[in-house]
DNA sequence: CGGCCTGTTGATGCGACTCAATTCAGGTGG
DNA sequence: CCACCTGAATTGAGTCGCATCAACAGGCCG
């Protein structure tokens, strides 16, 4: 979203902050606009009726939420929470659906953002319902350590955004099965693990798992 | 995309046919334009490497796929399958992203179908990751009823769109474990099953079962 | 120190996938 | 018109992944 819009788009914004644990929308409420997180950690999930949740997705600083229902104008489809304290601006939705229909390039970027999310969005579904949990997690450990050093190799590290929990979730396991997977991958020396620190050791085995289908 | 951009679009558009089991394109292919399907049957599906697959979404007339691609300029994320022959429109990515720029109302309805798109992606996330076949398969019934009729009634019966095989790879499951759940609601009196075509007897008691959470 | 949260590890059970056998319907060709 | 073949649907038995339940260790903070 590097825009000449950029101007515009400040003025409709409006800052607001949440704390730590603290809902920035919920499930089902109607929408009013959007959100574009500055600093902080985001998680968008839905959760079931006896309190097991899933993580759609981490929203890291520079990235939108809640952009969908703009446009649909559905109510939110999942809830956000705030993992920590967070700035982030917010769009109200028919201002901006108003400018929207005066700036193409504006239109075209939304498009494109969406685009990607829906290409995620599939690719996980793919993952959740025909790959097993290490699959997930090889794939989750590659992608994260490309996005930090653009590349992967052996001895490279990153750290985890969050607690091990949130990223069982995220996954769509629990935290129990996660310990042990990534047990496993130390142990087969995949990787190593130290206190939310990964750090890649055989980045072959990881692709092999990754491909890993169920059984 | 009922639209006075019609006119416009009709020229963009380049008829094209696919016979039975034909594939449309495929997933990782770089993608030049997006379809619309006029009559006929599309799945979408990933597929894994020892031949499982998982169908994203059954395409029905009037519904366009392959859209996100054109703006995101990325390859295409599933395989598309005619599964029965096809009348398909055609629209070329680079025309349309032309044509789209000068018109802020199609963009408008553009956003809106991707929005619907993820809210459904989204969904099926929650389902396939949180819910169990059971509760997976009573939410579709009742939401294939609420499609054909408008609503949900005890005696109201519809027609599966495809074969249970299919139907099973949608709902992220197989068909042997599908046919003994719908078995089960048989014999719980929750529906009838015959040849294809379902009817609703307890609808409280698939609402019921909708909700269930896995354990 | 004593609570609380996160993470680890073990034992157990259940859901659902796998494999295999059988039936059934539809389509084809002799 | 029937024998044949193919693909779908059904049913049973066996297995496995993973969620559950439970116990416990370490770190952080009031």
């Amino acid at each position: 979203m590097a825009e000449p819009d950029l101007e515009v788009l400040a003025e409709l914004a409006v800052s607001r902050q949440f704390s730590r644990q603290a809902a920035i929308f919920w499930e089902r409420k109607e929408a009013q606009g959007f959100y574009l997180l500055v600093t902080g950690l985001v998680k968008l999930v839905k959760s079931s009726p006896d309190g097991k949740e899933y993580i759609i997705r981490l929203v890291q600083p520079g990235e939108t939420f809640g952009e969908a229902v703009v446009f649909a104008e559905s109510p939110y489809p999942a809830t956000a929470i705030a993992l920590e304290d967070c700035q982030t601006l917010f769009f109200p939705g028919k201002a901006f659906l108003q400018y929207l229909a005066a700036s193409p390039a504006l239109a075209r970027n939304m498009l494109a953002t969406l685009s990607r999310l829906l290409y995620h969005l599939t690719k996980q579904l793919e993952d959740v319902s025909l790959k097993e949990v290490s699959a997930r997690l090889a794939r989750y450990l590659l992608e994260r350590c490309t996005e930090t050093h653009g590349r992967v190799a052996p001895g490279l590290a990153f750290e985890l955004p969050t607690t091990k929990t949130h990223l069982a979730a995220y996954l769509g396991t629990i935290s129990e099965t996660l310990s042990r997977t990534l047990a496993r991958f130390k142990s087969l020396g995949a990787i190593e693990v130290e206190k939310g620190k990964i750090t890649i050791n055989d980045p072959q085995l990881l692709q092999n798992m990754a491909q890993g289908s169920k059984s």
